[in-house]
RNA sequence: GGCGGCAUCGCCAAGUGGUAAGGCACGGGUUUGCAAAACCCGCAUCCCCGGUUCGAAUCCGGGUGCCGCCUCCA
């Protein structure tokens, strides 16, 4: 069965049949460097990372390209101001940096975050501001094409009126457009929904030369322009978040197609929004979380990986808190029985038995992931079995296909095998002399003095586990 | 005003015609020196009204409520 997912150019569910047997091609809309990337960037960035481990998982050729958008943007959001100032000039003006600086310190702080959330490296990461001369020349095209026009001093607008199809992807065709406009128009424009190739604006810090004036590309062109180069002008997938369906991809898709490169992305892949406490994330009502903010509340990236990749992602989901807590306490379950059948099977040699069990649990895991990616089908299947051998622990060889199977589901989930990478902080030398003591007592019966002990350690924030093997200490968050 | 989506236990959430998965929380147990972990047992008839059907959370019609987008946004 193959991996079916929604497409929102049809809005229905599609088997996804590759342009080129075999190989899967995706573009995913990455991060807009100028500030921390927060957890709803990452479920959308998450969304992107469970379609490349579920092609790889499936043996697709997958080549997976993510931009990074450096390029900074007008903004009229931030209320302090409505001038459309570019956002990453306001930071680096605040900040008293340029705006490269800015935007590669954030590029940097990306990857950071990607890693600890084990999001698997894409096979590019474009930058906008490395690919002017080919938005240059994509812009050439659509001029030469009759989709484009210029206007002297101000830049280069896209023609909306020349493209048919606009409105495809969004539902905003330009009759709906201008039924429910809100927009001033621009007289320089032939139309209101005109949008720019090229802008002109002396007051840019980051500025290119072109044949229409020094100035700096629109917002759409950079990913028109960085997924031909990388993926060629028919690819297979195309993901980001559901904001981006209007104006940005559907701009996309005027400008590729219109450029005459091709038929564009078959297959469009929207991530919902996510809320928090039941609201629209925002920094003014309190609700904003970085990833960096849960790291610094103690939540390991594989607890934020999973709490984000948890629910579906066509479902809007409410981002809470307690909700993570109850997440984390799910994935430890998964980790401590990985870790118990790492120790029933010490020694042992693996086996071709099949066990019949385990061999339906993945195959109905691998079901719920073609269905759309169904991650809560899936886990529901994963912990029935988790649940299965945790009540008969299997042993040596039984115990290492148990394995496997917990790392099929992993191939897919990277929340089970991944390594805990929030730093280890050692044992203080008192605290190790404590644990001693404690050993000790508890050999010698003196369980008041045990459990003081324990308590004392737990106060430090060192969690003490007796179990049947031996007592083992952790973290306590 | 235009386009689109959603409504299932205290919370998160799967299920798209055959009689309600799973996780967290909660209550009761087993185990443990005690705890933790693990396991066992318990815990919903699916927003409302009407219709189709032998049968509907699932399909249709009408309500109600909530959310997203309409050139800042993952």
């Amino acid at each position: 069965m193959a991996l079916r997912l929604w497409n929102t150019l049809e809005n229905r569910l599609v088997e996804v049949e590759p342009v080129k047997a075999g190989e899967i091609r995706m573009y995913n809309c990455g991060p807009t460097v100028y500030s921390d990337p927060h957890i709803g960037n990452f479920r959308s960035f998450l969304l992107g990372d469970l379609l490349r481990r579920a092609f790889d998982q499936r043996g697709f050729k997958t080549t997976q390209v993510m931009n990074i958008t450096d390029v900074g943007h007008l903004t009229t959001d931030d209320v302090a101001d409505a001038s459309g100032e570019d956002k990453l000039e306001k930071k680096a003006k605040e900040e008293g940096l340029d705006p490269f600086e800015i935007a590669l310190r954030y590029e940097q702080m990306f990857h950071e975050n990607a890693s600890q959330l084990h999001l698997v490296k894409a096979h590019e990461y474009p930058r906008a501001t490395d690919h002017i001369p080919e938005m240059i020349q994509m812009i050439e095209q659509l001029l030469e094409r009759g989709h484009a026009y210029a206007v002297k001093d101000v830049g280069v607008y896209f023609r909306v009126h020349s493209f048919e199809k606009y409105g495809g992807l969004s539902g905003n065709t330009l009759e709906n457009l201008d039924s429910g406009s809100r927009i001033e128009v621009d007289e320089r424009k032939e139309s209101a929904h005109d949008f720019a190739l090229w802008k002109i604006d002396d007051k840019h810090l980051m500025q290119w030369d072109s044949p229409w004036g020094r100035g700096f590309p629109g917002w759409h062109i950079e990913c028109s322009a960085m997924s031909l180069k990388y993926l060629g002008g028919t690819f297979d997938i195309h993901t980001g978040g559901e904001d981006n369906i209007f104006p940005h991809h559907e701009c996309e898709i005027a400008q590729s197609v219109g450029a005459g490169v091709g038929e564009f992305a078959r297959i469009w892949v929207h991530a919902r929004h996510l809320l928090v406490d039941g609201q629209k994330m925002s920094k003014s009502k309190g609700n904003f979380y970085t990833i960096n903010d849960l790291v610094e509340r103690g939540f390991s990236g594989h607890e934020i990986r999973y709490s984000l990749i948890c629910n579906h992602y066509r479902q809007p989901m409410n981002f809470t808190i307690d909700g993570m807590d109850g997440d984390t306490k799910a994935v430890q379950r998964l980790r401590t029985l990985r870790k118990k059948l790492e120790e029933a099977s010490v020694g042992s040699a693996a086996d071709t038995e099949v066990d019949a069990p385990l061999e339906e649990s993945m195959r109905q895991f691998d079901a719920c992931i073609d269905d759309d990616l169904n991650l809560s089908g899936a886990l529901g299947v994963l912990h029935d079995r988790v649940r299965a051998l945790g009540r008969d622990l299997p042993e040596g060889s039984a115990a290492l296909r148990a394995l496997e199977f917990l790392r099929h589901c992993d191939q897919i989930l990277g929340v089970i095998f991944v390594e805990d990478e929030s730093p280890t902080v050692p044992l203080t030398d008192s605290q190790q002399q404590l644990i001693q003591r404690r050993e000790t007592a508890r050999a010698e019966r003196e369980w008041s003095l045990a459990d003081e002990i324990r308590d004392q350690l737990l106060a430090e924030g060192i969690l003490i586990e007796d179990g049947p093997t031996g007592t083992t200490w952790s973290h306590q968050r």
